[in-house]
RNA sequence: CGGGGUGUAGCGCAGACUGGUAGCGCGUUUGGUUCGGGACCAAAAGGUCGCGGGUUCAAAUCCCGCCGCCCCGACCA
């Protein structure tokens, strides 16, 4: 392909609202352009990437045994309110009506879907194990949109979706994908870290996160730094600190603390660490108010919580239910006389002398005992693990970083085969519900992730097995005839050979060139111009690499063929 | 949704406080010179100054409302 016939428009400088580097190298090489918030369009260049990433993720799919099917992108509502997660997700999803007036939303995922294709076509355990899967556009309503592709309103993702007979052969379609998306991933030439997950509102028993570690990335983990244990902070436990054990005589006593509801202004108004303080959380548990207990320098874990108290939703209590609740305005609730279920962090089950809030206006009890002052319900892990946390598995202490999520793999279980009867009839003539597992990969988020983790100063780095093109050839001066003209003839012999040539025949800079050629990333350059003909040679550099070869004319194509079939082996 | 910012030519920005009818760099077009790391000379095209209303003789500039976009937070498969 002639650069003066394919459209990459590069640009000199970086639009002034992209934001992480990928997002900028995406826009400056030419492969995205905005429409508007969380909206692109893929220009030629980026399409072809694009494309690449697909076939593989297809590729791999198929060899691992899924089925390719297209699910409508447009859904009837009612199929959300069957799983009864119309409710959950309805906020982020884009919802419309037809002529009719009929409710229907653009699916932001397609557990439900693939549920009720299952429920129809399925009716035996000879047609089981089956896996599904698509590579389609979805739709999500986000919040916040934001780093381009990253996060974006609609985004293209594969999703594949596992019926079993039973929890062990589920297990194995589970590994089957998982072995696939490490393929996956490791062909897109993305270095992934595993992690345990939290399934979220999907749902389900437990999940894999594949991680590809940035710190532009919105996911926070932690990781052992001996074991291979790690896990997304939503999800990530601790070993439960013993702390030191500290006691006292003394009963609970108020004193006055005006104006001071944080933390931090209650431990420094009365000297104390905030560790010796007690957080006192009210949160409405499927309406029902509840008190949290963490200690002081913690902070509370959302989906811990969710998960432990298996409730539907979970959020903090307004001003007024604390008021009504404790007796006090927020920044002063406290555990003590407290009519309401109690849940408390593990770590406070060390025998320690707290600071809690009074239930009273402008006031806080010191010499507060767990257990003697109050009752707990039950202690649970329910704080946001960090950095310096111990390993849950083997003790040693763990290091936090950040991650980008490309792929999420989870063992459903029977949560929506239950909601839409998908079952089959076992040897015995017995019906039986299937087992579930459902496996995201974000494509387009994928193509920017490889970006993020392979670029320098000078522009983008492509794997080779995602490029928009194998070979950049350059003709500095295209008013040198020979030089063009044995461009040409090269990459008459390229194309021949199945390698995939971008031709720099623009009438421009040799400067210009160099920077676009660097600044598009692809893997092999090769220029061909009045020098390097002196010699009867053509040069040839490595993306990766400073250095430039000069090779004969005669043996390139056959040099270049041999580092593409290395790259890509 | 809360807080902050921003919107002027395709891109990056100045002009706004102090009102007088829009400018710079890059890019684009034409001609010429040049040709190995974002050239130079000359000429040119390109803007309802986000939208609507108001104040004023006069609004990019001041006031009110709305919208888009970006950042932080809340939220999020």
């Amino acid at each position: 392909m002639r650069w003066t016939q394919t459209l990459i428009p590069t640009l000199r400088e970086a639009p002034q609202d992209a934001e992480i580097n990928s997002h900028k190298l995406m826009m400056r090489a030419g492969l995205i352009m905005k429409l508007g918030g969380g909206l692109y369009t893929f220009m030629p260049a980026g399409l072809r990437s694009l494309r690449k990433v697909e076939r593989i993720v297809r590729e791999e799919m198929d060899r691992a045994g899924a089925l390719e099917v297209l699910m409508p992108a447009l859904q009837p509502r009612e199929i959300w309110e069957q799983s009864g997660r119309y409710a959950i997700l309805r906020d982020a999803m884009f919802k419309i009506k037809d002529r009719q007036q009929r409710d229907m939303v653009l699916g932001p995922t397609h557990e439900e879907v693939i549920t009720d294709l299952a429920n129809r076509q399925i009716n035996s355990y000879r047609q089981l194990p089956k896996t599904f899967y698509q590579i389609q556009t979805k739709f999500r309503d986000e919040i916040r949109p934001r780093f381009g592709l990253m996060r974006a309103k609609e985004f293209i993702m594969k999703d594949a979706y596992s019926f079993d007979v039973s929890w062990e052969a589920a297990d194995a379609s589970y590994q089957a994908m998982y072995d696939a998306y490490i393929r996956i991933f490791k062909r897109c030439g993305l270095r992934t870290k595993v992690v345990e997950a939290d399934t979220g509102a999907i749902g389900g028993d437990f999940s894999h996160e594949f991680m590809v570690l940035a710190d532009s990335g919105e996911d926070g983990i932690v990781e052992c730094e001996t074991c291979a244990y790690a896990a997304n902070l939503e999800r990530a436990e601790r070993k439960t600190p013993t702390g030191k054990p500290s006691t006292t005589d003394q009963l609970p006593a108020v004193v006055a603390t005006p104006g001071k509801r944080t933390i931090e202004e209650v431990s420094s108004f009365l000297k104390v660490k905030p560790w010796d303080l007690i957080k006192t959380l009210i949160y409405i548990a499927d309406d029902k108010p509840i008190a949290v207990l963490v200690a002081g320098h913690r902070e509370l874990n959302e989906h811990k919580l969710t998960r432990i108290l298996k409730v539907a939703t979970l959020k903090l209590a307004d001003d007024e239910t604390i008021m009504k609740v404790t007796g006090a305005p927020v920044g002063f609730a406290g555990p003590v006389g407290l009519k309401i279920p109690i849940y408390a962090d593990l770590e406070l089950q060390t025998p320690r002398v707290s600071v809690t809030g009074a239930n009273a206006d402008d006031s806080h009890l010191i010499n507060v005992m767990v257990e003697r002052d109050f009752t707990v319900t039950s202690f649970h892990d329910l704080v946001i693990a960090k950095e310096g946390d111990k390993c849950p598995r083997c003790g040693v202490r763990m290091r936090e970083k950040r991650g980008i999520e490309v792929g999420h793999v989870f063992k459903l279980g029977t949560k929506y085969s239950k909601a839409f009867d998908a079952g089959f009839l076992d040897a015995s003539g017995n019906r039986q519900i299937s087992i579930m597992g459902c496996y995201g990969i974000g494509v387009t988020r994928t193509l920017q992730a490889v970006i993020e983790q392979s670029f320098d100063e000078n522009g983008i780095i492509w794997p080779m097995a995602i490029a928009p093109y194998q070979v950049d050839v350059v003709v500095p001066n295209t008013a040198h005839a020979e030089s063009v003209r044995v461009a040409e003839e090269l990459i008459s012999a390229l194309e021949a050979r199945g390698i995939e040539v971008l031709f720099d025949d623009r009438d421009e800079r040799p400067g210009v060139k160099f920077k676009d050629a660097d600044l598009l990333g692809l893997p092999i350059r090769a220029v061909i111009s009045e020098r390097s003909l002196a010699e009867g040679k053509v040069e040839v550099k490595r993306r990766t690499e400073q250095d430039k070869q000069m090779i004969p004319i005669a043996d390139t194509v056959a040099f270049i063929e041999s580092i593409i079939k290395g790259e890509l082996s």
